[in-house]
RNA sequence: GCCUCAGUAGCUCAGUCGGUUAGAGCGGCGGACUGUUAAUCCGUAGGUCCAAGGUUCAAGUCCUUGCUGAGGCGCCA
């Protein structure tokens, strides 16, 4: 069948849709051209060359086959000339978005808008907001001109439509309001039972009303942002050359190295399948072996880069670790480019501009969300002391970071840096300073945040403490013991933003680690092929999404910056 | 997983050495208010003091266990 874009039959039916002919009845018959998905079915045609716009466009809507994103003619969208009083149905295709109306105000016109009520001020003013933009909306109603009943029901988060001229504002707060003539209740909101109220409430119960928490001013901002980010992840890479890679989000591979794993299973877990020897036969699940939720998509990355060139993964990961912190969720997503052709330092370049290119797509497109958040943060900071308070504040320290090349160092360096430090000299460390340790939290947050005051890289960690699949770096006078080309970006308050590494390309080299690690080379045996057919240098990090939602927004517990968290003990919503 | 703290009205919290009828602010409800910006003013209702057990003449308060939440640490992104 061939598929052809149906012209309007007449001025005053614009008929949008794909029409398909059947060659063998000859008759035509009419699709749906909202987007390039939809294939629903319109109606057929009369035979012949020509095609009645009217005819089906009619018999179509009156069978409500019409697709809702479907553009309706103009005659259809008509009003009712019979004085009927106009449907919801035509009132959403008139209503406009309280973002386009700021930007571009067009005054003394008549708008519809529709949105949820922040709040309603002496019975006469209401501030509406419908999630486009954290600015609200003021709506004047005359309250001589609409129903007690009806004003009654204006309450805290009650949904409303509201037609009316947009003007001037007389009041101070605002440039333009709509002067209502009509306001209809979309969704009533009783104050009595709704959990929310206007006042100022705690993040931990908002956490437990994750259903209405969006509705907030501070979490609208932080999803608008969290989308904003995530749009100029994929931005940002595609722009480069990069591939998106979707790895997988079920794995049979434990080998991965990154912490424990959730087990995905069909097995009845009352009555476990076991083999002659006693053991779970897990021959028989689903996938014929053991499988759980990828905890990285980043072996696979190594697949896509060493083909592709350069790819990034973009997805959900999942931790098993009892970790209860503010930096940790059980379910999380990450950002994971990797290189071919690429060395530790080219990682790390990549690391410090794509953490600066997210910070400034926020700041160029996000701004009155970063400014409600920090003022929303300065405020909630009066009542801490002075030596509790952020050293700068939101926006301030995501400039801060845009302006300042991150600190370099190797993990050396580092412990060399630690050790003539005062904390140290005075005991105040809890955790030993010394070569062939890992860092602590509190030696990184020493480094970041009372050493250099910004983002700082460690690199070159002694390979004891790191992963397999990290390159072994040549001997270095200086360095005590042998070191892994990996890195580490450090921010403040918030810790490891990204992880990562040059991988190692050498098969041997990679075969003697896994050795020596105690992991079945069988399990990673198309890893290691990678190695033994063309392969070449590589490298590449993951970032924390989350994290970096948390950085941008400044909230301090990473379950405020993920619609619906998922940590130990909690999985509601 | 370890350590610390918390759980009292719808929300945020106070409640002294264990002692009479458990309080406040905000929010709700009723009323007033035609230029408000977390509006304001007057009035009013609202409690299984997380749960179970224990000590005591007497427990919101002390003890034990459990549950939930937060913070710190570890694991990491």
């Amino acid at each position: 069948m061939k598929r052809r874009r149906v012209r309007p039959t007449s001025p005053a039916i614009r008929l949008r849709g794909y029409r398909y002919g059947d060659r063998r009845s000859g008759r035509k018959m009419l699709f749906c051209s909202c987007c390039s998905g939809c294939m629903r079915w319109l109606g057929n045609g009369p035979k012949g060359k020509y095609f009645s716009g009217r005819e089906v466009t009619n018999k179509s809507h009156r069978r409500s086959k019409i697709c809702s994103n479907y553009v309706i003619s103009p005659l259809l969208s008509k009003r009712p000339s019979d004085g009927r009083r106009q449907t919801i149905q035509n009132d959403m295709k008139k209503r406009i978005e309280i973002s386009a109306i700021l930007a571009n105000p067009q005054l003394d016109t008549e708008v519809t808008v529709m949105g949820w009520v922040r709040a309603f001020r002496n019975n006469r003013f209401i501030a509406l907001n419908d999630g486009s933009t954290q600015n609200n909306l003021q709506i004047v109603a005359d309250n001589e001109q609409f129903a007690e009943e009806l004003l009654r029901k204006i309450s805290f988060h009650a949904c409303i439509a509201v037609t009316g001229q947009l003007t001037a504002s007389l009041g101070s707060g605002q440039a333009v309001e709509i002067q209502a003539s009509h306001i209809e209740i979309l969704g009533e909101c009783n104050p009595e039972s709704y959990p929310l109220q206007p006042k100022r409430q705690t993040m931990e119960f908002l956490r437990s009303k994750a259903h209405f928490r969006p509705r907030t001013s501070t979490f609208s901002a932080v999803f608008r942002i969290r989308h904003a980010i995530a749009f100029a992840i994929h931005k940002y890479y595609n722009d480069r050359g990069f591939y998106y890679l979707h790895s997988p989000i079920i794995t049979g591979s434990d080998a991965e190295g990154a912490g424990e794993m959730f087990r995905v299973t069909t097995l009845d877990v009352e009555n476990l399948p076991r083999t002659e020897a006693g053991e779970i036969d897990w021959k028989e699940d689903f996938f014929g072996r053991s499988a759980n939720l990828t905890v990285s998509g980043q072996l696979q990355a190594e697949i896509g880069a060493l083909a592709l060139g350069k790819v990034y993964t973009f997805g959900p990961t999942f931790r098993a670790e009892n970790s209860n912190t503010p930096r940790h969720l059980a379910e999380f997503w990450m950002i994971e480019p990797e290189m071919a052709f690429c060395d530790i330092y080219g990682n790390m370049d990549l690391a410090e501009d794509f953490c600066k290119y997210l910070i400034r797509y926020v700041l160029d497109n996000c701004y009155d969300d970063v400014a409600a958040l920090d003022a929303r943060l300065k405020e909630e900071e009066k009542s801490l002391p002075a030596d509790k308070r952020r050293p700068m504040g939101l926006e301030e320290q995501l400039r801060f970071v845009l302006d300042n090349d991150f600190e370099r160092i190797t993990y050396t360096d580092a412990i060399r840096i630690l050790q003539n430090s005062k904390p140290y000299k005075k005991g105040q460390f809890e955790f030993p300073v010394e070569w062939g340790k890992d860092l602590q939290a509190e030696h990184e947050r020493f480094l970041v945040e009372k050493e250099f005051k910004k983002p700082v890289i460690v690199r070159n960690y002694p390979k004891v403490f790191k992963a397999f699949y990290m390159r072994l770096n040549d001997p270095e006078p200086g360095v005590p013991g042998d070191t892994v080309a990996a890195m580490d970006v450090l921010f403040p308050g918030i810790g490891e933003v990204i992880g990562g590494s040059q991988r190692e390309e050498r098969y041997d080299v990679l075969r003697s680690r896994i050795h020596d690690m105690g992991i079945h080379e069988e399990e990673l045996w198309w890893y290691l092929e990678l190695r033994k057919f063309g392969g070449a240098p590589h490298a590449g990090f993951g970032l924390g999404f989350e994290r970096m939602v948390q950085f941008i927004t400044g909230m301090s517990n990473i379950r405020d910056v993920i619609p619906f968290p998922r940590t130990p003990k909690s999985a509601e919503f």
